[in-house]
DNA sequence: CATGAATGAGTCTTCATTCAT
DNA sequence: TATGAATGAAGACTCATTCAT
């Protein structure tokens, strides 16, 4: 017993050794560079051996961009458990959601392969890690309504889906733009987040 | 001197044969579907041929996301010299952008590969192409500001930006989840956008 | 001593298991569909633990033939002791194989495709389980000719290969034409067999 | 017009090419052992080259067992008009089928190989190719019922049937056994074929 | 004895790019 | 200019066999 499941820890470590390299890989040659060749040198594992944890380079995908939004998620999960109003949590959401990018560029980008690459076919537990973020503001925004803190008129599952949608839109301009603005247009990016948020404020509340 | 002239638009013409066929060619196969010998089928023209318009398949893919960015230019003018109040063509700009999604799928994904897809180099041109559109927004909301229609207190600058930003995040959404949210929570593509537009309009009003 | 014995057994028992995975992986995955994981798997084994019993995937399927050959000479022997004429003997070996390829299909597939692939290296075991084969139709063949019912010209050694040549080359071609002789040309197997017997009684009677 | 014809020319050349190298790999490392790898380094060309020409390795074997079955057709095709009586002919037939293999053994494994090899999809073509050598035998066999040569109670499609079968079994009996009966049993190849033959004109014979 | 994780050579196939004609 | 045959590196994946525990 106590054998089986040092066994199980074992495997997952490999996994995790695994699913590491993969992500070193694409840190280093981008998301489309990942190569089965590439994770065997990364892990000194041989390209054998990584079919022993994974069927298939598609799952290895799979596994980081649930993994990237689960940890999302996670993040999200301390806003919603915070003392803030309402209100300030919805702003949290596309804040958290900015620094989540900064820090963790390499999971944000697998978080949007999975939804771009039509070959990643939607597993019940892609689905899952996707559903619970939307969850997660609806409650929020419900809240916020009965508080009287939100617009009344606003049906929360749009709101939410709205909000996740700008959010998202609003990264991958600070992503293709973001060096220009400051450059040319000497705007920074906490600027333009916080203006965002404030635009947005305005938009929702009561 | 008249014999270069027909050269040059013999050439240019080639070039555009050679587009239209990429497109048709992606418009069958998908994004990723998009190959050299498919492009010369379909074109009736040797691969070797193509080689002496295009430098590589990346210089064909970064043509097109450019002529995507240009043709919504294109819409988004038609806006501005529309007779409609500033705050009505700033929520035109949203619309429209749906509407180009709507009709020209491949056109609007072309655009999205060439952000996310970071082994196509960013060109000059293809920075104009961006800057065009954001010049064009900024525009208009400076009016409206100056028509007192507009909140004073927004850089018009980063609404441009943010509007934009959240557009694209709005249709990605719907991209991704459009049938899902129809068929399980309920919503339409429509109610979406007029929310959208709705929330967008009270944020930025004076 | 008797340890030894109990261990011999023990060895063989383990064969056997290993031997009747492996049919078992044919009978659901084809013959080429064989592999050491799968018989790993139906048996419960490691894979490391066959290589204690099997040298290599070549041996087991070298061993196999073999069986499937002296089930087949078994068969022979109960038609050597029944008590019909030899020529009925002869021709009941002809039906005899038929059976045999009919009730045990993976059992003939195994003996043809030791002599088909040459990688099998053919031991002295395999030779000698065709050679009993072999002697018991001669056996057969020599008694009828004493007996005076078959054409004393024929060497019975020839005819006993040539018989077992036809018998095999009959069934392979029942094998694979043998649905489209039913479907296009309306001709049952049974028919095809009985008319090879008849000409077959034709060719050899005095 | 006598360019596109050169070119076609040129390419059957090098169909030619990729077979002839085909072949001569099979040859050297039997039916099994054939690789791309192979063929590209028999060939001297580069293994997508290859894919020019043939669109799988499969369609290769396929291309080789059709002409196997050509090359042994127009061989019977001489058989049949000879100005030998029917009942030679069929004889001969058997003869010719020996020799065949004995000049081009590895065209014969052909034949063989397509018809054991479930994963070889039978085209059209192929089914084609066996179909006429069943008629040529069928054509034969007519004609000598009518002379009144032939038993006129055998079927001719089950004799012609039953003549390949045998023929086929004969042929994987001196493959296998060829040698032994040789040197052990003191029974040579052609001794063989002549018993067979006779025991089967015997059979069939009115 | 038994295990099964690890190996890595080998398989087929694709495709952007080049270059001789 | 135009061609398209040829290239060959790169790709994902398989599987018999070994060996440390």
């Amino acid at each position: 017993m106590s054998t089986k499941e040092r066994k199980e820890i074992e495997k997952e470590n490999r996994r995790k050794l695994i699913l590491d390299g993969a992500e070193q890989v694409m840190r280093q040659h981008g998301l489309h560079g990942l190569s089965l060749e590439l994770i065997a040198q990364e892990t000194q594992l041989a390209k054998g051996t990584i079919y022993l944890y994974f069927k298939s380079k598609e799952e290895i995908l799979s596994v980081l961009s649930i993994k990237a939004r689960i940890l999302l998620y996670s993040e999200f999960q301390k806003i919603e458990k915070s003392k803030d109003t309402e209100i300030d949590k919805l702003k949290a959401i596309i804040n958290v959601n900015y620094q989540f990018y900064k820090k963790k560029p390499l999971n944000y980008d697998l978080m949007s392969l999975y939804e771009v690459n039509n070959k990643l076919t939607e597993t019940e537990e892609m689905q899952q890690s996707g559903d619970n973020i939307t969850k997660l503001i609806v409650g929020i925004a419900t809240k916020a309504q009965k508080n009287g803190t939100l617009n009344p008129n606003i049906n929360p599952l749009i709101l939410s889906m709205g909000l996740w949608g700008m959010s998202v839109g609003m990264l991958q301009l600070i992503k293709v733009r973001g060096s220009i603005m400051k450059e040319k247009l000497n705007i920074t990016e906490k600027e333009l987040v916080n203006t965002f948020i404030e635009m947005l404020e305005n938009g929702v509340r009561k």
